[in-house]
Parts: C-alpha cells; structure tokens; sequence
DNA sequence: TAATAAATGTCGTTT
DNA sequence: AAACGACGTTTATTA
C-alpha cells in the first residue's frame, strides 16, 4: 500500500465493536468523529440535558468536543479544549464523558446506536489570515492619514486612558486634537458612548478644543443622533476600502509611520 | 436487508467519485461530512484565508456549513443556516462554494485530496433544554423574593425604560423603591455600567430614594469598587442557587406572583 | 428591520 | 489567575 492508512472507518459498528476504536483514536491524539443515536447531558456553568436523537459528535486531539445535531451553525453541547475524555461500554451503551477539572464542568454523551464512527489522523499546521479586522482599518489610517481626513497627523496609536485604549490620536489640518474610534461593523449607541468615555478622559486632562471622530462603514440612526448632541462627528470607512490601501503597503512595519 | 442504507459512506474516494454522492446528500437535505486537504477563502464581513491542510468539513440540511481543523472547539470557517452550496468538479478539484446572498457572503473550500465522504440522513427532533440561565434567576426571586433579601416585594419583571430592561423593580421591607439586575455570571465593570444606566432613568422619572442591587455569583474587584462609588449593593445568588428554588415551583405561572 | 442584551459565549491580551 | 474588550461574535427578544 502507496499510503499507509491513516483513518479508520467503521459503518454501523456495534458498540463493542467501537469502543476499542474510539479509546484508541483518542489515545493517539487523532480526530475521532462518531454519528449515531446519543443522549447528552451537560454539567457545569449551566447544566443541560438532550433527549436520544441522531447526532455528529467529534472529538480532537486538542481535547475540545462537539455535539452537532442536522441543524444550526452552533453545536448543541460542547467542550472547549483542554478537556479530558473517558471512553466506557457499559450495559445501557457506549459512554463518553469529557471533564474540565478546572471548570468543574462535564459533558456525558451516551450512545446506543453507531452509524459510523471515523478516527483519522489530519495534519493541518498552516496559517490562518484574517483580513480587514479593526487592527487593519487603523493600520490603513496610520498609512495613509488622508483616509480619515485631509491634512490628518496621527500621533499616537492605542494611547492608554482609564477606560481602555483610543484607536488614534492626532491633529487634524488646523492643529485641533483629535481622537478616532473606529468599528469594522456600522456602529452603534455603545460605539459612541464608548467613544464619550475616552473624551471625558481627553477633556479632564487637557483644557482646550478637541475633536472625536467615529469611523465605521455605516452608523446607526440612533447612534448618529447621540453623536451629533455629543459634538461628534462620523467619518464612512469600509474594511474593504482599508484593505485595498493596505495591499499597497507590503510589510512596512507601524513604527515606520511615526516619523516627522 | 432490515435497515435500509440511511449512509452513504466513501473512504477515500477520488474527486470523481466523492462529487455526485456530496450533489445528491445536499440536494436530498442529507447531512453531509468531508474529511479532506482543502483551501478555504471567506469574504464578507471580513475575509479570510486558509491554506492548504487536512480539515473536517460538515455541510448540514439547514444550510449552515463548518470548517474544522483538527484543534479548537470553535470553526475556522463557517456560513450559519441558510446558505446554499454549489458544488463542482474542476480541474484543480473539488470546489464547494457557500453563499449567503442577503449578507453578500461566501465561503470557497476547494479540495484536492478526500479522506472520506459521508453522508447521513440524522434523524434528531427531540427539545433540548438548558437549566440555570439568566431567566431562571429571575424567576427564582420571584418566586421566593427573600432569596434577595428579606421582606422585598416585587412589583415588576423587565419593565422597559430607555436603555434597555430592568430585570426586576420592587419594593425593600421600608418600602423604598429597589432596581435589581441580575447576571449569571461573574458580574464585572460593564454590568455595573449596565445597572448605572437604568438607575440614572429611574433617578430622574422618580424624586424618591432609590436602591440599585446587582445580583449575581460573584463580582470583579474593580466592579465592586464602582458599584460601592455609585452607592450600589451586590447580593451574592448562584444560577444553582436559583434552580433548587425552582424546583419547588414546577409549573406555576410567572403570573401568579404578583397577587397582592 | 433595527436595536438591545444574553451566552455553558470564545478568544486573545494584559495585569 | 483575573479582568477586559473584541468577535466575520451568534442568538433571541422586542420595538
């Protein structure tokens, strides 16, 4: 055999059959994906119970669990990784408990019918990019300061306040601070007291005018009406529009655009 | 043959092969699992990139799709229920796109090498229920008001004021006006915020004293120190706590608690 | 449809 | 370990 078998499949396994499958798979760190008829009860920060019905369970190597029913993007119960599993076959069926100590919590799936149960070993190391998030919009606007507005300096990025982190801070084409905040999705009511937070913080400390700017590709009615009775002002930027200025950009790095 | 073939199952199958038997599972609202070496490319909100490895790819009948790797609990990719796929031999292999037309969506997984191919018809209807959720707390101090504090007196349950609900409004054993919000978990700053922003509408619709308490099993060390600022209580209650309490009630209307 | 808050949120980062 | 904010958050509820 040109490739030595790196997954085992069994279709309509007995349970006897299974749980020696199962228990290895998971000793050795493989994926293990099991379909069949389960009940699932759940203990821990809430607790839950799921009557038998015909269920996707998959258990990775990382020790993170998953029950899917044939619907919902969501998985009914789950455990995050760094959970242990305990393989059993006991008289009413296959038991598979997943514990976190830490949490105190358990997740019990018992199965009485298998429809397929497939351990397979998945070599997966590359990268995973995700592009035009909120890091990448502010990037883009320390690139290229004109984005936000014409004659825009940034000074800073991430300034520390009390409350958290301001986006950006800079001087606009008069010389008047100003502070940006800046949402990857329209931006809401929160967005904006978010926002007053950090001039309340800018106003205590400095005694003179400032200005706030909300960056987002879209805002909401309610949103830009407390913007407007705030003194605030909305500046329209997609992640796309960003992303596309970033494609320009290649690899310098963001203490490349702090020069005078 | 007793049972009839409720799966398709296909262990490592050629793209040829694997393509009808994904056509007709998605097409026959079949639940449908890939295990394989795939690229995934995500545009939408965000967009994203994958490169080539092994990963875990269920296509559900309600339209939701997951990607996998083999480690955490949570899809490296995914498009919720709704969607629809396109699948399609090519020459560089086997491509399923994933769109979601209203939120201009979509979700590219292009295979070159199939592990497995299975598809399932799960048959799952059953109710799924979840106990100690924020709700039931809510319901629990109705029921029994002395687990807040004794001789308080609900008046109202998620009576809507500008910013949002206020969980429970009654009276103390004095009879002076108490608002209560209640989290089930770890209560921090923004909870505090949250209750601030209720009382500061109450404040000012009502000239009369008025107690803010927020429940909840536990509380930050900063959002403690707000609240007492603020003039606020906290009252320990643990989502466990509340559903001994319930358990006494079975099946009384929430009705039934405001007689006088 | 928009807004708002809950979630077994999860995840990363900083203190 | 604790606290905090972001997330392609998702999901449910209500105006």
């Amino acid at each position: 055999m040109e490739h030595p078998q790196r997954q085992t499949i069994l279709q309509t396994p007995s349970l006897k059959e299974a749980v020696e499958v199962i228990k290895q798979g998971i000793s050795r760190h493989r994926t293990v994906i099991i379909a069949g008829k389960c009940t699932v009860d759940y203990d821990g920060r809430a607790s839950s119970k799921l009557e038998s019905g015909e269920r996707l369970v998959i258990f990775k190597p990382d020790g993170s669990a998953l029950v899917h029913r044939p619907k919902d993007y969501s998985p009914v119960n789950w455990q995050p990784s760094g959970s242990i599993f305990h393989t059993k076959l006991v008289q009413d069926g296959l038991v598979i408990r997943v514990f976190r100590r830490k949490e105190k919590e358990s997740m019990v799936i018992a199965f009485t019918e298998l429809q397929m149960v497939s351990v397979m070993d998945l070599k997966d190391n590359v990268e995973f990019t995700l592009y035009a998030s909120e890091k990448e919009m502010q990037e883009a606007i320390l690139y290229k300061p004109d984005l936000l507005e014409s004659g825009f300096r940034p000074m800073t990025k991430e300034m520390a306040v009390d409350p958290g982190f301001i986006d950006i801070i800079g001087y606009d084409a008069t010389g008047t601070l100003t502070v940006v905040e800046i949402k990857r999705v329209k931006a809401n009511k929160k967005a904006v007291e978010q926002l007053k937070k950090y001039m309340d913080v800018i106003d205590l400390d400095e005694n003179r005018p400032v200005r706030a700017i909300l960056v987002a590709p879209d805002i909401t009615g309610d949103a830009l009406e407390l913007l407007l009775e705030l003194g605030y002002e909305f500046k329209a930027l997609t992640p796309q529009n960003c992303s596309e200025v970033l494609k320009q950009k290649k690899g310098k790095p963001l203490t490349a655009f702090f020069n005078p």
